[in-house]
DNA sequence: AGCTATTGATAACA
DNA sequence: TTGTTATCAATAGCT
C-alpha cells in the first residue's frame, strides 16, 4: 500500500525502516484504538522500536494489569508461577529482616572465628582476657562432661552386662525350644530401650548399640 | 475503506460488530507480525472481544514477560511495587538457598553453643575430645596472642618514652621559640604512625593513643 | 464465509 | 523529520 509492493522481510536501510517503523507504529495504534471503539474490545499494545524505544496503547478505563490477569486466565498461560504484590511498608520490613538475618550471620560467623582462636589479631587485649576466661570455662565444662560421659559409659557398661547375664540365663532356659522368644518383663524392655538410646546418644553411629529387635525402639 | 466511510465509533448491530471485530482483529494481528518483520520491533498485542474471548500476538523469540519487563523500565510505571519473577527452577533454587542458609544458621548457632560449653550434653564422645582439643588450641593460641600484646604494649611504650625524650629535649632547645614545630625528621614520623596504628589495633578506642597532630596518620 | 467497491494506509519521493 | 501522493491493502456492506 504504498508507492509500490513490499516484500515482507526486514527492510536493510536504516533510515528507512526507521521511518517504515514510526508510521507502521501509527498505523497500529490507529487501529487499535479504532477496534476498541468500534467493538467494545480490551487491547493492549505494547511496541518497541530496534532503538529500544517504547510505545504503548491500552484501551481507555482499563489498566495493562487488568489485562494480563485477564490474559493468564484465558490463556491458562502463567506469567508467573508466583508472585508477590509488596507495598512500600512490607518491603521494608522484609529488607530489615534481611539485613538482620545477615548482620546475625556475620557476628555468629565473627564470634566463631574468635573463639576457634582465628582473627583474633584484631581483638583488644581485654576481649583476648575475657575470650581466655571463656575458654578455660568451657574447658572445665568440657572435661566434667567427659567424665560424665565416662562414668555413664561405665554405668551402661555394668547395665548391659548386667542384661546380658540375664539374656544368657534365658537363652540357656529356652535353648531346647523352637519358638525362642526374648521372656524379658515389660518394664524391663523399656529399661533397656532408654539405656540404649541414652548410651547411642553419646556415640557416633558406626558404634552405637543396634537394638536386637527393629521396633524396640519405637515401642 | 470500504464499501462506505464509517464514522468511528461503538457499532450498534451486534452482528456486524462481531463481524468488524474479527475482520479487524487479524488486521491488525498481521500488520504487527509485519512491523516485527520488516523493523525489527518487539510487539506484544493482547486483544479480548466483548465476548471475554482472547487472542494475542507476540514477537517470535520474545517472552510476553520480557517484554513486559522491558516495559515497566522503559515507562517507568511499575505494574508491581515488587515482584519475582519464578519459574519452577528457580523456585526450587531459591528454595534450595534459604533452607541452605536456614542450615548454616542452624549448625552456627549450635557449634557456637559448643564452643560456648552450652548444650554440650548431646555430643558423643569423641566429639567432647575433639572439642576439648579445640579449646586447647585455641587457649594456648589466646595465651600466645595476649603475650604477643604484652610485649608490644612494652615495646611500645619503649619506644614513646625514646619519643618523649626526645619531644622533650626538643622542647627544651626551643623553649624560648614562638613557632615551636616539632623537628622530627620524615621516617620518625613513619615509624611512630605505624607504631602508633599497630598500638590502637590492640586497644578499645577509649584507650587509644590520639595523633598529635590531626593528620599524621593520613600522610 | 467470499466478493468487491471503496476507503485507508503507506512507500517512495520531496 | 514532515508532507505529499501514487499505489497497494484493508475492509464495509453485501451475498
Amino acid at each position: 500500500m504504498g508507492r509500490g509492493k513490499i516484500e515482507i522481510k526486514r527492510i536493510e536501510n536504516s533510515s528507512n525502516r526507521q521511518v517504515t517503523y514510526s508510521k507502521r507504529r501509527n498505523g497500529i495504534m490507529k487501529k487499535a484504538k479504532e477496534i476498541t471503539v468500534l467493538c467494545d474490545a480490551k487491547v493492549s499494545l505494547i511496541i518497541f522500536a530496534s532503538s529500544g524505544k517504547m510505545h504503548e496503547y491500552c484501551s481507555p478505563s482499563t489498566e495493562l494489569i487488568s489485562i494480563l490477569d485477564e490474559y493468564q486466565r484465558a490463556s491458562g498461560k502463567k506469567l508467573w508461577d508466583f508472585f508477590f504484590v509488596i507495598n512500600k511498608n512490607s518491603l521494608q520490613n522484609l529488607s530489615n529482616e534481611v539485613d538482620g538475618i545477615k548482620k546475625e550471620n556475620d557476628n555468629m560467623q565473627i564470634e566463631l572465628r574468635h573463639l576457634k582462636g582465628e582473627d583474633i589479631t584484631s581483638l583488644p587485649y581485654n576481649e583476648l582476657m575475657a575470650l581466655e576466661d571463656a575458654l578455660e570455662t568451657c574447658l572445665t565444662c568440657v572435661r566434667a562432661k567427659q567424665m560424665d560421659v565416662i562414668d555413664m559409659e561405665r554405668k551402661n557398661m555394668k547395665f548391659l552386662e548386667g542384661d546380658n547375664k540375664q539374656l544368657n540365663f534365658i537363652m540357656n532356659q529356652h535353648q531346647t525350644s523352637n519358638h525362642t522368644r526374648l521372656q524379658m518383663d515389660h518394664q524391663g524392655y523399656h529399661r533397656a530401650a532408654r539405656a540404649a538410646a541414652d548410651y547411642n546418644s553419646q556415640m557416633p553411629f558406626a558404634f552405637r548399640v543396634q537394638p536386637m529387635q527393629p521396633n524396640l525402639q519405637g515401642s
